[in-house]
Parts: structure tokens; sequence; C-alpha cells
DNA sequence: CATGAATGAGACTTCATTCAT
DNA sequence: AATGAATGAAGTCTCATTCAT
């Protein structure tokens, strides 16, 4: 992360990268990873097709290059919030508010997102998408493992914590995934105290 | 749906679109749309190349037909759910178990519609999958106004029915996901009543 | 080999395999495997280059299926030579000169000919190219096979016959490749009887 | 040659260039000249690929300045046996024996060799080639002029001088062919004295 | 309607070569 | 000389689609 020591080249190389896989993002999630060709997202990096390759080895590579990098900030996030101290419910009520923040200014990358853990992803290869599920089924353990704290607590009621993280993503998802379609008239942020609401409304113990 | 009354020749066209139509979700469903070919298609459903192209008018408008009658199935049959009769809890029991009975034998129906639905669809140009979303976005509102009426009988909280709806599909939508993803470990049959009684909680009047 | 009764689709497609071949003969034999396009060959046949990979899975292939149907025809005659009744002398003449009439009009094989079999190929990746030396090497051994017959029957003198095959082998090749070099000045066919004449001077018993 | 009394700087230069040829050959030679990349070579002999291209000016002329640095030595020692006083017979076996000694130690070089000089010739441009040829060219013609001394010296037969010399390149190069395919089966070496028998038998004056 | 050979645009990728440092 | 990032022409191959039979 921390450029500022590297000799000039390799902050260059650093950077050369980084927008590469700007261009990259920009495009698959507009288009597709089937519709966008290496030549399109070369030009839009404005380097020559040779110089994408030299950075990746290919296609695939490059779109799990993106996809891992994207993935693992965003997981950084939510595990961090998920690992603070306190009560379980503002732990629960920061993990909802925090997806918004996280996508907020970065619709792009939310699009390929749910294109990867949410629909059927069909882009990559079998076996190279496993990572990015993988981290993703990671999140949701370590939230069930949060709830599972508010039931010993007596904090929420006695479900199984696995589903009750199952559910929490749904809800929250599917609120994401309306704003996605239409920002003006569905904004997560504005939404999330009523998820909170709902959903702990839900699991809570009286 | 009724093919007795038509002549030999229009039933056997008929069965040929299906058989098409069969090969064709098998293949989408299990490597996706970019990654299946029209000549595997037809080989698969044993006609030429150019009887399949008699029959749709290219690949696209094979795929846009296959969602159609599946979202139309699906979206009849829930429609039918929450049009009945009755108090809304109980709709609202029986709409989150029809979910499972719709897709119970079809899990490559269910694949498709996610990858069209929630994940962030690239299959086809823009403008085509309008239909099949608006079909799903139907079935939304509908589920609103079944919420909207709870509401009006002081069966649920006053809260925005659209987005109680959107929760409901956020929740069941993720059950379904995890039942896809390892159908051993996650029944969603078995898991239906858990959701009625995490979102009912969630969203009922005291 | 006989094509005249087959339907009339068939017949076709054997010619359009042929017209490649030898659209692809002609140009490698010309600037050598690595120097030639697929493109180039669709196009000196007159097909597109999609119709080329119809009937050749790669370019490869498409060198294999070209080598093997020469080599064949090639071994096949050579074969019949050494098979022939009569006094081993009169055979080697006799294969001698037939080396002649094989290339007589196929200067093109005869170049790439040497090329997989004299020169040391890399056209091919490993394994593929086997099939082709395999088939050379069985003729050599043919060859030491008749020789051993004329050291039997005391017409040749007891050296090993397998590098008397060599030695043969390597001769007739070695005028053949000076006709290739410059057929106007050095004919293989007028030299046949000095390549007879130095080699069986130098083999026969006394 | 002679490196000695040249300056730090030239010396080294001169190092580095064989370095590069070294890495150049044991490539060209393993893969084929198609089949290998300047970065390849440049890696190999553990340079940057800008200045791989300081010593050669492209693939080709490093190629063909490897190709002759060998062939100059090669025919440097079989020109000099050839030169020999002394009785032609002892010169001709001398000249089989020696290409024993020339490509004992460098495989790598005799598969070249024969790459370029026996199979048609497809990895330099026309007009580059033409050096080596030349140079083989006035080998064969050396040993033509050879035996053309055994022919007025009425040791050998009043054949063609030219024609005798291309068959006993023809068989000695079959011989090193054998040996190069499978060095355990088929020793040059050791086979030499059998070349000379059978070659000799064939052309000498009774 | 059925067939399947033919088409060719366009995708991915490599690699010889250049040039600023 | 030495470096190695950047270039882009050119090659291989796929696949949606057409059309003559």
């Amino acid at each position: 992360m921390q450029d500022e020591k590297l000799p000039r080249r390799e902050r260059e190389k650093r950077r050369h990268r980084r927008q590469m896989l700007a261009a990259a993002l920009e495009l698959f999630s507009k288009k597709g990873y089937h519709n966008v060709s290496m030549h399109e997202i070369a030009e839009r990096a404005e380097f020559a097709i040779g110089t994408l390759y030299k950075f990746f080895k290919n296609k695939e590579h490059l779109y799990k290059a993106l996809m891992m990098e994207k993935a693992a900030e965003y997981h950084h996030t939510l595990s961090g919030v998920l690992s603070r101290e306190g009560d379980v419910l503002t732990i629960l009520k920061d993990y909802i508010s925090a997806k918004a923040g996280i996508f907020a200014d970065d619709v792009a990358t939310l699009r390929l997102y749910f294109a990867e853990t949410r629909g059927a992803s069909f882009n990559i290869k079998a076996g190279l998408d496993q990572d990015i599920r993988k981290l993703y089924d990671e999140l949701v353990e370590q939230l069930a493992s949060t709830l599972e704290k508010g039931i010993r607590k007596n904090v929420l009621r006695d479900l199984n914590p696995y589903y009750m993280a199952v559910a929490l993503e749904g809800i929250t998802n599917a609120f994401l995934f309306c704003w996605l379609e239409d920002p003006e008239r569905h904004s997560y942020k504005a939404n999330a105290p009523v998820i909170s609401d709902m959903f702990l409304k839900g699991v809570m113990a009286e």
C-alpha cells in the first residue's frame, strides 16, 4: 500500500497497473466480462495491448486480480467492523451501515461483486473464482460468530446463527441491489436504519 | 399450453421447440450464456444448426425465449399464491414455502434465474432483458400490495411495504442461493419455517 | 481413394479437403511451416478461414495430415518395390530408380519430406511428428531386410545390413537433395545408375 | 580469435557476445529457430533484451552469426584435413573420421547444421542463408578436387568426382544423423571404419 | 421445415523490436 | 554499453449466422 519509499520505476509500474485495473473495472462493470475485449481495456487504459499482457498473464488473470483486490478491501473493512469490541446490536447496526460506505463511491465494484457472489458466476473457469467465493464465505462465517455471541448473551434469539447471517446478508444485499438498479429512488444509506429495524426486530430476544 | 387439438405438424413443431429450449436450459445453466455455442445447443437437442435458427432468430432470442417461459411459469405460480383470499400471514408463509416447490426439481432454471435477476446480468444486450426484469418487478409490487394489506389490517407494522417486499425477497433468495450452492447441507424447503419466523417476527405488529 | 460411389456431398467434401491440402503443401514447401499463416492457406485454397478449421483442428493437425498422406503414398510405393520377388541386386536398382519417380512431379513434397526426415524437425510439437519418423524407420528396416537377404545369398558382403541401409539412404537422399537444389544441373533420374554403381560396388560380394 | 592483447573492455565485449551465442545455440538447437524468442535467449544469457539487440541487429542476424561461426570452425577443420599432403585414401579416411571429432562434444551444433544444410531450411529469409550454403558447397568442391586427384593417380575409379563427393557426404551425414537420433545405439566414431570400407570399396580402382 | 457446409468478423495472445533512462 | 517497459503488427482460432440444397 505504501509506495512512497519505492524507486521511481517501481512506483510508475504500480501506477500503470492501477490504471489498467481501473479501466478494466469500469468496462467489466458496464458491459460484463465477456463483452469486453482486451484491446478495449488496453485502449481505455491508454496502453498498448502488449503492455497489458506484461502485467496480466491473460484475461482471466486480469479479471481475477481485479476481483481479488476489491474483495480484499471490502472484506477487510467489514471484517474490521465485526471485530470491534462492544455490544452485538451496535456492531450489527454498524455492519449494516458500513456496507453503504464501502460501495458509496464505487458502484462499478458493487456491480461486479454481485455478478460474482450472488449471480451464478460463469465468468472465469472453474477453480479461479473459488478464491473470491471463499473470501465471501469467510465473512459470512465471521458474521455468524458475532451473531452467536449475541445469542450467548441473550441479546438474540436462539436461532441458527449461520442462517441468521444468511438472512442478514440477503436483506442488505437486496437493498444494495435496489440502490444499484435505481440510485435516485433507493438510497441504501438512508435505508440502513430500516434494515436494522426489520432485521433486529426479527432476531432479537424479547 | 394445450397442444391436443392442434394438427400433428403443429404439435411436432412445439415438441421440437421444447427440446431445443430444454437443451439450451441445461447448457446455459451449467456453463453460462457465453460459454455455450449455438452448435452445442443444436447438437444436444439433436437438430441441425439451421433448424435451431428456424425456431429462434438468434442466440439472444433463444435465451430470452427460454427465460421468459420459465419466468412466466414462476411468476404465475407465485402470483397465484399472493392472490389467494385469506389472512396475510398465511399468504406470506405460503409464499415463502411456494418458492421451494417451484425450483425443487429445476435447479437449472434457478441458476439462470439468479444470473438474470440478482447478479448484474450482462448476457443479453440492453433492452432485451428488460422484459424479464419487468416481470420480476411486477411480482415484487404484488408482494408489496399484499404486505400493504397486512399493514392496513394492523397485522404488520407500518413500514414501507415496498421495502418490506425487498427484504423478504432478499431473505428467501439468500436461502435459495444457499441451497443452490450446497443442496446437501442447506435445504430450502426445511428452512422455510425459519425464514417465515425471522421475517414475520421482524415485521409483525405486536 | 475411390470416391466414385459416394454421395455428391461427400465427394465435394473430399475435393475441398484435397484443395486445402494442396494449397498447404505448396505454401509450406515454399516458405516453411512457420512462415505460412492459416489465412494464407485458406486464401490460396479459396476458402474462408473458418472452413479450413472445419477440416483441420488446427495448424499442426493440418500439417500432420499433409505429411502423413504424402508419406503413406511414398512408403507404399517404395515398400512395394522392396517386396518384389527376384534377385536382390535388381530390387536395389529398382529401389534407387523408384525414388526418382516418386518425386519427379512433386518437388514440393520432397522439400517438406527432407525438412521432416533429414533436417532436425522443429515444426510440430514433440509426439506429433513421431508417426512420420516411425513410418520412415519402418522403410529403412525393410530395406535392411532386403539387404540381409542379399547377404544370406552371398550376393552382398557380410556387413551390418542396417548400416548398409543407412548408407544407401544417405547416398540416394544426397542425390535427391542435389536435384532439389538445382534441378537443371543435377538430374536424379539420370544419376540413378551412378548411384547404383557406386553403392553396389561398395557392398557386393566379389 | 586471440583476445589476449585487447583492452579489458573489448575482451569483456567478446565474452558477452560468446555468452549470448552460446545461449542461442543451446535454445535453437533444442527447440528450433521459430520456437525460441529473443527474450528467452536474453534471459538464458543473463542479459537484458536491449543488450542482445546491441550485439545483434535482429533475430536473423543473431542466428546467422551463430551459424557462420560454427560453420567456419567446421569447414576450417575439414578443409585442413583435405589439404594435407599424402595419399588420397588416407586423406579420405581421415576426412571421414574427422567428422566424428568435430561434433563429438557439440551435438547442438550438429542438429542446427542439419536443419540448415540437409533439411530445406526455412529459418532465415532468402539470401541470408546463402552464405552458409556457399561455405558448404565450397567444402564439397574441395572434396571433389581431392577425389579427382585420386582418379588422376588411378587410385579411384573414373567417376564424376563431384558426384562421388556428394555420395560421400550423403553417407557420412546419414551416419551422423543416426548418431544424433540415438547416440546410445549408433556411435558415429565406431562406425567410421565401416563407412570408409563401404565407400572406398565402391569407388576404388581395382 | 431440415440440413450442415461455408463464412468472416473479431477475440485472445505472442513476440520482435524500439527507446528513454 | 546496459536496461527493461512499452509497442503493435500479425498470428491462431472460435463461433454466430447464412444459404443453397
